[in-house]
Order: structure tokens, then C-alpha cells, then sequence
DNA sequence: ACCGACTTCTACATAACGTAGAACTTGTTA
DNA sequence: TAACAAGTTCTACGTTATGTAGAAGTCGGT
């Protein structure tokens, strides 16, 4: 159940079932965005006949939030970001600096 | 199942069923312990009679392996890290420039 | 050889997830 | 308007992860 959501536009299900390997039945696609619409992360427009679902984030986003949940949940902050640092390769500590304003 | 891992120190299995809420059995305990260990997360000294069971990663290590992970997963992480730092607290991003030797 | 502490084997319930058939809804067409 | 086709909802089954623990096996000390 991939987050194959990184598309910009709201599809409708028939066409997510044909950008899915192994052709799934429609119902079972269906059933996975309702599921996943349960959980907020898809959001749906019931006004069109072939309803039409979005991603409610980005992949970008949905990630960054991921992140920010483990992040979050750590009594320690400052040591989890210390350790995260501590692994991060030089290319992402570049890339930090910058987003930081060196 | 959460990870009262921070004790440095490996314990036995009746040392972690009495520090656990609701006092579940000893087996309970030991089969979460052997499946912990099965996925990596838990070592296990055999040699001692009762055997010792230790953290692999501190939780700190965890939470920073598990960021990397969700970041490594990512098809654009420059991406994810720029969302990552624009969701960020103001100490944290402090933090983050403090450890990246600004 | 036996006993008690400890471990391993086996098992069951719940929940999430992937999958999809059957039935129902609704706009369109003959 | 009655039938149809496209689409949606309901229901269901297999798999895997997880929490829980009883029953049986092992092993060192008495």
C-alpha cells in the first residue's frame, strides 16, 4: 500500500488501478482509499461521480511529518537530533546548513 | 510493546516483567523478548543462566536510526529535509545549527 | 534422581492490511 | 421508463504483527 500519492492532480480510482502493478481488482483499490481516507490521509471528492481522491499531503510532507512524529515522541530531543546529525552524511549536513542560514 | 530500553545495563527476563505495569507473565515477557531479538532490536546473552537481554541501539540511537530510515526512503530527501526544517520549533532549529558547528 | 528456576513450544485473540466477490446506486440510453 | 453500465459500498477471507500465556522441556544444584 504504497503512498503512490506523489501526484499533484485528485485521480479517481480507475486510473489509480492502472498506475498500480498487477492490475488490482477496482474494489480492492477502493477499499485501500477508503481505508486510507479514514485515516486522513487521502481526502475525497464524493461531489463527482467518479469520486475523486487526493493526497491530503505531499510525499514530501508526509515524510517530513513522519519525522517530526518520531521526533517528537523522543524524551530527549536534543540527543535523538544530536544522533541524527551524527549519521547524516555530508551531502544532508550541507543541505541543513543551508535550509538553517548558515 | 514500547521500549523500556533506555536501562543501560542488559536484564533478565523477571527484571523486566517486574518493571512493567500490569504484571504480565514471565513467558509473555520472554516472548516479546525473543521476537525483539529476532528482528534485531534486543541481544541476548545465553550463556548466563538467566539469560541477559540488552538493547542493540540506546533509544535516542533508535529514534535517529528510524529518521534516517523514513529520510532514506525518500526519492527526494532535499525535499523532506526542507520540510523537516520548516515544520522545526525554534529550538530545534537552534539546536540543529548548534550541532552543526555554525 | 529430583526440584525448582528458567526457557522453548504451541496457541489463541485482536488488529492492520491486501485482496476481491456480491450487492446496491445512479446517470444515461434505447 | 426500464434496462444498462460505470461506479460505489458491504462483506469477507487470508496473512502477518502483536499481546498474552499455558504446557512442556532443560539444566544446575541438592
Amino acid at each position: 500500500m504504497d503512498l503512490l500519492w506523489q501526484s499533484p492532480a485528485p485521480l479517481a480510482a480507475a486510473e489509480v488501478r492502472d498506475a498500480l502493478p498487477g492490475s488490482p481488482a477496482i474494489t480492492t483499490v477502493l477499499t485501500v482509499l477508503t481505508r486510507l481516507e479514514a485515516k486522513g490521509f487521502v481526502t475525497r471528492d464524493r461531489g463527482r461521480r467518479p469520486h475523486l481522491f487526493g493526497a491530503t499531503l505531499s510525499r514530501d510532507d508526509y515524510m517530513a511529518e513522519l519525522m517530526h512524529e518520531v521526533l517528537g515522541s523522543a524524551p530527549d530531543r536534543e540527543a535523538v537530533l544530536a544522533r541524527f546529525v551524527g549519521r547524516a552524511s555530508k551531502s544532508e549536513t550541507d543541505h541543513l546548513r543551508k535550509l538553517l542560514g548558515s
